[in-house]
DNA sequence: TGCACAGCTTGACCTGCATCAACTCCGATG
DNA sequence: CATCGGAGTTGATGCAGGTCAAGCTGTGCA
């Protein structure tokens, strides 16, 4: 089954509603996510006016490649996507996954070149919005300003998050960690949180977590005997929330 | 041996330049590091009457603690200073290092509170920066306001870096890269990159590479044993630099 | 409709680092 | 100058998760 290009420019929007009309970041369902957020209408306008919808990417198309010019920084508007980097010695290190409303490419303003490299994990729509004039219009919008200071500094306490993770918990803690954090993104877009299909593969989430695909596999099965998962193929659906933050969180007792 | 008030104040100077000036942004030796960078001396001025130079911190003392109101970021003059979150079970997990030169406190930004803390590892002196004239002022000057995203974004591909450090490599690679890394901050400042002091403990190495201070020592005595570092106490020698880089790299043969 | 192949699961075994324990060293303090 | 305590080192042992190997599954393509 392919996916209507309707339901892509109109990210998230039911079937039925395939009228024609110009997606723009005033109509657009995540704006309450993404950079609009805390502006007045007449400035998203403005925002609005230099923001770029390119057409669909499919599965495995990049959005950038490290070392390429940067130029933009991209908000996800529909299907997910990875951001990694390649090491010296040819590996590759996931460095995040980006859902619906959450902006990615903020990596690449230090060198003005991108330091990872960020691709479609399955048919998505991603706004481009031309870095500077972003930085043109947030020196006139000062919420707009202060609104991407904060996104920037929420990638580093993300990141931060991500290497006490690393640094510090089991197999079991990252993998109950990272179904957590889907669940509340979901959350966030008013889909559920309970029930929901992983658009990466296993290698993805053990690459990103620093663990093998055997020991993604063997916890998920793990999680699933003590009936706080459900695992069926890519669909996850979270029978004890509760537990899980137990295990996610190092359980501590007296 | 205590360090006499007037080094501190004008960082890293030889100590018989101890007559009394006022130190300012224009004057600063750092400030080819920090944000004056780009400036012109003009601007310069503006961004000098809203930093704030607060008297030194001993070791120990904390720049900002976790959940404290955020209000500024900081610059390091003199001295180490090292970033710390406290896990939900109680545990400490080490953030970063920031030597002389170097700006930190951006993690406060994204919920205008402290995600982390941050204390003194030596006698250090920090300028404190007050955010919202930061803003302020970047939002008339695009080159500050450039600067500043890029700092952020630099912090932003650090972080990633560590990430892929705890996820992919052994604790030999892991201490190659910190001594590296330090190394070369070294560099950049002006001072030895093959002959140094650590400012912090065993401990705080292994909590920051997720690591145990067994394994540090270990691994330190190893790289003794091969005649690639001299260890002894917190002062190390880089014997051979090369060496370091390849264990750094994960060494790949044919 | 069946084949091929990538992605996933499961089991057996191995290893790098954690853990536990004992000891040394150094620097602060009276 | 003695002593005390935290920091660092070294050795012995254990285990979580890596590695290797084999088999399973489901998806896309002829």
């Amino acid at each position: 089954m392919t996916i209507p290009i309707e339901e892509l420019v109109q990210p998230e929007t039911p079937r039925q509603c395939t009228h024609d009309f110009r997606v723009n970041c005033s109509n657009c369902r995540l704006s309450t996510l993404c950079l609009p957020l805390a502006l007045e209408s007449d400035d998203i306008d403005k925002l609005d006016n230099i923001v770029q919808r390119g057409k669909p990417l499919q599965k495995g198309e990049h959005v950038y490649q490290a070392g390429g010019p940067f130029s933009s920084v991209y908000a996800v508007r529909s299907g997910a996507i990875k951001a990694y980097r390649v090491t010296d010695d040819g590996r590759e290190q996931v460095t995040g996954f980006y859902f619906p409303g959450e902006i990615l490419g903020m990596d690449g303003i230090a060198k003005n070149s991108h330091a990872c490299s960020a691709r479609a994990l399955e048919t998505s729509a991603v706004c481009e919005i031309p870095f500077s004039s972003l930085a043109e219009l947030s020196a006139r919008m000062p919420n707009l300003q202060r609104h991407f200071f904060q996104l920037m500094s929420r990638e580093i306490t993300e990141d931060q998050q991500l290497i006490t993770l690393l640094s510090k918990n089991t197999a079991e803690e990252r993998i109950a960690a990272l179904m957590l954090s889907i669940s509340s993104r979901n959350a966030r877009r008013k889909l559920s949180s309970t029930r929901f299909r992983l658009p990466m593969s296993r290698i993805d989430i053990g690459n990103y977590l620093g663990l093998t695909v055997e020991t993604v596999s063997r916890v998920f099965s793990r999680l699933q005997k003590l009936d706080i998962l459900e695992v069926s193929n890519k669909e996850i659906t979270i029978n004890d929330t509760r537990g899980l933050q137990d295990i996610a969180n190092v359980i501590v007792e007296a």
